[in-house]
DNA sequence: ATATTAAAAGATATTAGGATCTTAATATAT
DNA sequence: ATATATTAAGATCCTAATATCTTTTAATAT
């Protein structure tokens, strides 16, 4: 494998999103559309859903026209708040080359390259509302399922 | 876990800079230096540098005095190429979502924001040969070890 | 020949990803 | 009120990938 993120995470993301949208107009959106809607494993998802909304990035609802939705509070949340919570600080903090002692006074090599690239990682996530990709969902503008 | 590279990879690079370092002068390096001047566990690298010679990013002699060293050639490979070599293209070519069809035509919704930072990635690792950290390791600029 | 060293292969341990089953909550029909 | 259907929550288990360790084999300098 090996990406930025965990696959946990980046369904999370996806997750989000997807409840983010369908969820606008108010209704709650179940375990078998977010599997379907953003292609990832029904159980898998349903896991990664209850740790969410245990951290109140989304809310949900049991019982009959129960599900899961992004009400208007948690909609401003950032997509740095679902990694920070699914895989933690290290993508914006750690170590390119795995060193615990990296720093600014004990880089490694490649410390001020991958700090770039961290920084952008963080103003990317931390400026990207959990809200604002539903137009261009809407609108076929961009996609989060793979067919 | 979760970095930009595999512990593997994160491993390889880290001896590859160390070995061209300590080769400079013509000597060779064996496992158990690399192990201990990296902070790796030993029979573990012993295996990445099998994997890495066998790719011929780095060179080694068996029997005594044998053990593991750059040559001049070698020494202008790139980081990029270790890379590939341990984790493949994912890094530089991947969705950060996990989108498999993720595309300029079919973007997802961090598609160019993601752009920019896997282009940063590959200029930062196609940019950076083998040999170019040993002056900064040796004046004790920059560190490749914990401790 | 012997000691030294990497190559090769395989075994084991750990972690992450994913599946299964049971429990709890709640809307609705009776 | 009560039963039932629906839905998420929670616990547990299985599987696959990754990381690490062990043992054996092959090369080579002396």
């Amino acid at each position: 494998m090996q990406m930025f993120f965990s696959k946990t995470c980046e369904y999370a993301i996806r997750a989000v999103i997807f409840v983010a949208q369908k969820s606008e107009g108010g209704r709650k959106v179940g375990i078998k559309e977010v599997a379907a809607g953003i292609d990832s494993p029904e159980h898998f998802i349903a896991k990664i859903l209850q740790e969410l909304s245990k951290r109140e990035l989304i809310q949900s609802s049991k019982g009959p026209n129960g599900g899961f939705y992004v009400d208007s509070i948690a909609r401003s949340n950032t997509l740095a708040d679902i990694v920070r919570a699914i895989d933690g600080e290290k993508i914006f903090k750690g170590c390119g080359l795995g060193l615990k002692s990296c720093s600014e006074t004990k880089p490694c090599p490649l410390h001020n390259d991958f700090k770039e690239i961290r920084t952008k990682m963080h103003r990317t996530l931390q400026s990207a509302t959990i809200g604002e990709f539903n137009e261009n969902l809407n609108l076929g503008l961009s996609y989060i399922k793979e067919r």
